[in-house]
RNA sequence: CCGCCUGUGGCGCAGCUGGAUAACGCAGCAGAUUCCGAUUCUGAAGAACGGAGGUUCGAAUCCUCUCAGGCGGGCCA
């Protein structure tokens, strides 16, 4: 929390507090036990900059009537020394506050002198945070959930630093395991298919164009040297041919999508290691496995889970939950991070306990692991849904997302619900340059501030710092009311990180600029006398900080001019 | 059958650690803006928050049941 705002609230909390000791001590009130009560930023202008629901919740322990307790608390309490000018009971109980014009000129000098650094707190005191998203198969190209994740997942990621923990950012590259094989197995085929007749692709095979250009691109390198050689040594040389160009491409596309991951984890590292086999044992030794029909199984139904299931089937391959759990624990344990945030599709809902459930037997604090799902994404183009399909191959990629609709528009639409909601991106409304288009504008707020200080700096006008007393002249309700949003950005990156929802900073910015659109429709910056002019400027000035910090936090740009 | 998620004005949604007239955008209606970028602003209209109970001084927010939609429950991943 801004030291300024948190300040001003303890202030105003301290005070109450004390007025309820000294009542209680001089029999004002009776005695009883305080609970906790909550100071907030009302919805309604008129109610002040805080209000208090201390009479409301103190009500029981008093055994007094609400607005009768304000009464006494308000009689009894010392506001010297805050930023409180005027207060006054309302509602039910509620006690409104209203702070002095120089609060409201602090944050503004405080907003003044962070710079890019305001909004950032030491709330996540340093614990390391590793966000983990997208990790989309190596098997073929990204589709739109992808598209989802990766904004959702960057986007959070800078949320969490700005709020202060260590944070990196991470890849799975599941280059491992069942989808080699069937990618292995396609790859053979479409590459055999180009020199003989009558070879059928099965249905759970990839479809995907992409397959047969891997196929051709070997066969012009190799030619039909692989036609008749062993199957595996065929299938191993296309997987070792197409793999690695596939990986790039992952790693190529999301960087057009400004994303970049601290590391990329290759599933075949644990194998490699031996750190799958030693999971393995290392359940066996926990006691939550028995064997069944010669299969491994683990006993999730101990750990909440519905169903036991499965860790190494009859064959001897473990299934594809083990590698998992020994990637997370080697998250957790071998690299010692505080927390793991997956960003995971809905459909992995049913994934999370036993994956949750395995660590704990593990030994694993399993709280250390927070899942975010996120529903699927449905692209809508004139009004109507185009289904995305991976199998058919003629699914919608992320790169063609990206071919039609601007980086900045999918970063922010992708950011505008909650994960956790049904989300249609609508292709019309992304590519429209207008008002209706929120990313627009946020940035045209943008854009007209710089237009401003630039149109006055030809007039010879400098920006300069303002005074106290200068900023205290911004007492208009638009002014005010800008200001007081600007005062709330830590408080919203703290709340976006708490919830892991960076959708509350799409929405916080989207609504600064209308609020500064309001100001600046009923306030005129130039050609007025120099002292609001100059508190005016800094408030534009310091509006546009804050809008760059937040769209810079999503990675998307902040243009001076449109 | 069981589990998770969602259900707020015509549409899209915020609010959901319980609190004061349920916020905002779009569409639609009526206006403003000779002036710092008209990709702007103002006003009116429009919802008792899927439904039914319950807890509470107070519930869109918590509990129970119920309806509707999405997604899961494979020795697939």
């Amino acid at each position: 929390m801004s030291k300024l705002v948190m300040s001003s609230k303890e202030q105003i909390k301290k005070a109450i507090k004390a007025s309820a000791e000294k009542c209680m001590k001089e029999g004002l009130l009776e005695q009883g036990e305080l609970n906790d009560f909550s100071i907030e930023v009302p919805a309604n202008k008129d109610h002040g900059d805080y209000a208090i629901n201390a009479a409301l919740v103190w009500s029981k322990a008093f055994r007094k009537a609400p607005r009768q307790i304000a009464e006494i608390l308000l009689e009894n309490a010392d506001f010297s020394n805050t930023y409180v000018e005027k207060y006054e009971i309302a509602g039910p109980g509620f006690i409104n506050f209203f702070l002095s014009a120089a609060y409201y000129a602090d944050i503004l000098a405080d907003i003044d002198e962070k710079k890019d650094e305001y909004g950032k707190s030491d709330f996540g005191e340093g614990k390391k945070v590793l966000v983990e998203f997208v990790s989309a198969n190596p098997t073929g190209p990204m589709h739109i959930g992808n598209a989802r994740g990766g904004a959702l997942g960057d986007c959070l990621a800078s949320v969490m630093s700005a709020a202060g923990y260590y944070t990196e950012r991470e890849f799975y590259i599941n280059d491992a395991g069942n989808q080699i094989n069937k990618f292995a197995l396609s790859l053979e085929l479409r590459y055999l298919q180009l020199y003989k007749e009558g070879i059928e692709m099965p249905e759970d095979s990839y479809h995907g164009e992409d397959i047969i250009a891997h196929a051709k691109a070997f066969a012009e390198i190799n030619g039909d040297k692989y036609v008749e050689c062993d199957e595996a040594e065929r299938r191993q040389a296309l997987v070792k041919f197409a793999l690695p160009k596939n990986i790039q491409g992952l790693h190529d596309d999301l960087l057009k999508y400004r994303i970049e991951y601290n590391t990329w984890f290759k599933e075949s590292t644990l194998h490699e290691s031996g750190e799958t086999t030693r999971i393995i044992e290392l359940l066996k030794k926990s006691g939550y496995t028995y064997e069944q029909e010669d299969a491994l199984w683990f006993k999730a139904t101990e750990f909440g889970c519905d169903k036991d299931f499965v860790l190494v089937r009859a064959n001897g391959v473990p299934t594809y939950i083990v590698p998992d759990i020994a990637y997370h624990y080697n998250k957790l344990v071998t690299r010692g991070f505080d927390k793991a945030i997956d960003i995971l599709g809905a459909d992995h809902h049913g994934y999370v306990p036993r994956l949750k459930g395995a660590l704990t037997a593990l030994g694993v604090d399993a709280s250390k692991l927070d899942v975010v799902l996120m529903q699927m994404v449905r692209l809508v183009r004139d009004g109507e849904v185009i289904k995305a399909s991976k199998r058919s191959g003629k699914a919608i990629t992320l790169v063609t997302l990206l071919d039609e609709v601007p980086i900045d528009a999918a970063r922010f639409f992708f950011n505008l619900r909650e994960p956790n909601s049904h989300f249609d991106f609508d292709l019309d409304l992304a590519v429209n340059e207008s008002n209706s288009n929120p990313v627009y504008y946020v940035q045209y707020a943008y854009a007209r501030i710089c237009s401003i200080i630039r149109n006055l700096e030809a007039e010879g006008v400098k920006r300069r710092e303002a005074t106290k007393a200068e900023l205290e002249l911004l007492t208009t309700d638009e002014e005010r009311a800008l200001i007081s949003h600007l005062a709330a950005l830590t408080d919203e990156i703290i709340s976006a990180a708490k919830s892991y929802d960076p959708a509350k900073i799409t929405h916080y910015v989207s609504e600064l600029a209308t609020k500064f659109h309001k100001f600046y429709s009923v306030c005129r910056v130039k050609g007025i006398e120099e002292p609001l002019m100059q508190a005016r400027l800094t408030l534009c000035n310091d509006t546009a900080i804050v809008i760059k910090n937040v769209l810079s936090m999503l990675n998307i740009t902040a243009p001076e001019k449109m």
